[in-house]
DNA sequence: ATGAAAGCGCTAACAA
DNA sequence: TTGTTAGCGCTTTCAT
C-alpha cells in the first residue's frame, strides 16, 4: 500500500490530442488559448479529443516555453491576521475561473524575508505579484521596479507607487476615528497599538493629527508595543494605560482584536463601556457589531482590496489599461454604542 | 512610466554558471541539488559563481525536466476561517527555508469545486497535496488514490486514509465536551451548529453520544443550520433554540464564533453565561480565554496540524518513511467560567 | 487558418 | 567525480 513512485503513466499532452483531432499540437495550442485563430470545424474536434483524453495542459511546459508562467504572486505579512484573510477571500473570489494561481508568500513583517520571497517569486517569472505595503526595503523596491510584471501593492497608499496600487489612508482614518471620540465628548483620548509597523505607525500619525487640531495634548495616553496583536493583549494595554495616564476617558484602538480585549477587561474592571470609556476599533471585523455593548469601529474595504488587485492585475497582463494606477478605496466609521456616552 | 514589456533581459542560467565556473551545467545543477556529489574545490568555485551572477533557479525549467515541481497543493474549504488559518501559519512555518511551495485551493466548501482545483493541482505534477477532511467526493478520492506524489488529510480522522492522516476525532471532542457539561450539573445542553459541514455533523454525533450515554432526551435541543458561521449568528440561533426549546440550560457550540456570539446575545438578554447557562465553544481562539466571561472550548492542534502535515511530506518526498501514516493529535477540553454554576 | 522547426532551462540516463 | 546526450511539453518564429 506504499505510495512508491510507480513507472509515471505517460502523460496525455497536445501532441497526443493533436493526433486524435487529426491535427498539429500547435493548432492543438492554439484552439486552447485563441480560439479565435482556429477554423470552428477543427476547434470542435479538438475540443472533443481534449475531453475525451482528459488533457491537462503543463503549466511548468508552457511556463518554459513563453518565458511566463500563470503565477500571482501574493505577498502578506501574516496569514493568521484576519485582516489579509478578508483580503485574501476577495483575491481568490476573483480570481477562480480564471486561467491564473494565486501564490501566497508570508512575509512575517520581515523585510529580510520579503527580499527572499520576491527573488523567488521572480524567479517563477510570475504574470503579476502583489505585495503588501508601501514600505518595501530599498531592496525589494529595487527588484520589483526591474521586474517585467505587473505589480499591485495593496493596503495603504503612498506617493510613489512602484506600478499600481490600492488601498486607502490610515493617517485619515484614524483621524476620523479620533475626531469622532473627540465630538461625542470625550476630552482625553488615548492611543494603544499592537504590533507597530508601519501602517500603524501612520495611524498614530493620524491620532495625533486629530488631537493637534484640537487642541489637546497628548500626555502619557499613547501606549504601544511591537508585540503581535491579540485579545489578551489589549487587557494588559489598557492596565498599562490607566496606570500612566489614568485621566483617559476613551481609546483608539490600532485594530478590533485589542478592542474587544480592552472592551473585556473594562466589563471586568466594572469600566462601563461608552460612558465612562469611549472605545474604538479598526478595522471592523464582524465581531464589533454582534459585541454588547457594539463596538464602533474603522471599516475598511479588505475584500474589494484583493478583488481589485485582481482585477487590475488582470486589465494589465490581457493588455487593457486599469481605471486608474492607484485606486483609494476609502473607510467608513461605524459609530457603535461603545462612543455613547448617553448609554443605558 | 508604464511597465511594458521590455525585452526581457537575458536569464542566467545554469551554463552561465557552468562557463564562469569552468564546468558543464550539470555538475551545477548537480552542485546545487546534491552537492554530495560534487568536490569540494569546484563546489567552491561554482558557489561563487552563483552568487556572482546571481543565479535563480527556474523552477518551470525543473519541473518539466524531472517531472516533478516544487509546489506542495493545500486544498482548504475557506480562507477567511481562523482555524485554517492557523493551520496555514503552521504549515508555512515549517516549510519556510525548504525547497517547496505550498500552494493554496480554497474549495468553497464545494466538492466540485474540490475536484477541479484536485485536477489542476495534479497537473503540476506537485512535490505532494494536503486535503481537508477525510470525506472527499469519490471522483476527487480516485484522482487522488491514482496520484504518483503523497498526500496528507487533516483535520480529521477516518478509517480509509487515502495515504497519510493527520487530525482528531471531532465526534470525541464533542462527546467529551457534552459530557463535562453534563458533569457541570446542567441537565439540558443544547447544541447548536452552523455550515454543517462533515466534521461538525460528527460533531453533532459526539453530542448525542453524550446525551445518549448519560439517558438524556434530546428533545428540540439541536439548531443547525448550513449558513456560514459567525458571532452574529451566534445570537440568531440561540433565540432560535430558546424559542423551541425553553429548558435548554447549556449550549454547546459548533465552532468560537457561535460561543462568542451566544455570550453577546446572553449579556443583551440578561442571562448569566455559566450559573444560568452554560456555554462551551469549539476550537479554542484565542479570544475564549480572554472573554468575561472566559469561555469554556475544546482546543484543537491546529498549527501543529499544519506542521505535521507538511512533516510527513517532506519526509516521503526524501525517501525516509513518516513516523506514522496516520496521526490523532487529540483534543483539550478547556474548562472556563462559562460552565461554572457557582460563578460569582 | 495551419504547420514545421527550433528551443525555453533544466535533469535523467548513461558514459567515461 | 565529471561530462555527454537527449529529451521534458509547450510556444515562438517563420513559412505556407
Amino acid at each position: 500500500m506504499t505510495k512508491a513512485p510507480e513507472k509515471a503513466p505517460h502523460r496525455v499532452t497536445l501532441e497526443d490530442v493533436a493526433r486524435r483531432a487529426q491535427t498539429s499540437s500547435i493548432t492543438v495550442s492554439r484552439a486552447l488559448r485563441r480560439p479565435e485563430m482556429v477554423s470552428e470545424k477543427l476547434r470542435a474536434r479538438i475540443a472533443e479529443a481534449v475531453t475525451e483524453l482528459g488533457y491537462v495542459p503543463d503549466p511548468a511546459a508552457s511556463a518554459l516555453a513563453s518565458r511566463r508562467s500563470n503565477v500571482i504572486g501574493v505577498l502578506i505579512p501574516s496569514v493568521t491576521n484576519s485582516v489579509f484573510a478578508d483580503v485574501l477571500a476577495g483575491l481568490y473570489d476573483t480570481i477562480a475561473g480564471q486561467p491564473f494561481n494565486a501564490q501566497l508568500g508570508n512575509t512575517r513583517y520581515a523585510p529580510g524575508i520579503e527580499d527572499a520571497l520576491i527573488r523567488v517569486f521572480l524567479g517563477q517569472r510570475p504574470a503579476g505579484l502583489i505585495v503588501t505595503g508601501v514600505d518595501q526595503s530599498p531592496v525589494s523596491r529595487a527588484l520589483l521596479e526591474a521586474a517585467d510584471c505587473p505589480i499591485v501593492q495593496i493596503m495603504d497608499l503612498g506617493n510613489a507607487p512602484i506600478d499600481m496600487m490600492v488601498g486607502f489612508s490610515h493617517r485619515d482614518a484614524a483621524r476620523t476615528a479620533t475626531e469622532h471620540l473627540i465630538a461625542r465628548g470625550y476630552s482625553c483620548p488615548a492611543f494603544i497599538g499592537a504590533r507597530m509597523d508601519p501602517r500603524s505607525e501612520r495611524r498614530l500619525q493620524g491620532f495625533r493629527d486629530a488631537l493637534a487640531a484640537a487642541g489637546i495634548t497628548e500626555g502619557a495616553r499613547v501606549v504601544t508595543t511591537t508585540t503581535p496583536s491579540s485579545v489578551a493583549l489589549g487587557e494588559t494595554l489598557l492596565a498599562q494605560l490607566l496606570a500612566q495616564a489614568p485621566e483617559t476617558d476613551a481609546i483608539l484602538c490600532n485594530n478590533d482584536d485589542l478592542a474587544l480585549g480592552v472592551q473585556f477587561a473594562a466589563l471586568r474592571r466594572g469600566i462601563a463601556i461608552g460612558p465612562e470609556l469611549g472605545l474604538c476599533g479598526f478595522n471592523d471585523l464582524e465581531v464589533m457589531a454582534a459585541a454588547h455593548p457594539s463596538i464602533t469601529s474603522v471599516r475598511t474595504f479588505r475584500r474589494e482590496m484583493g478583488k481589485l488587485a485582481i482585477e487590475m492585475l488582470l486589465a494589465r497582463i490581457e493588455g487593457r489599461d486599469p481605471d486608474a494606477k492607484v485606486r483609494d478605496l476609502g473607510y467608513a466609521l461605524m459609530p457603535r454604542d461603545s462612543t455613547r456616552r448617553d448609554r443605558a
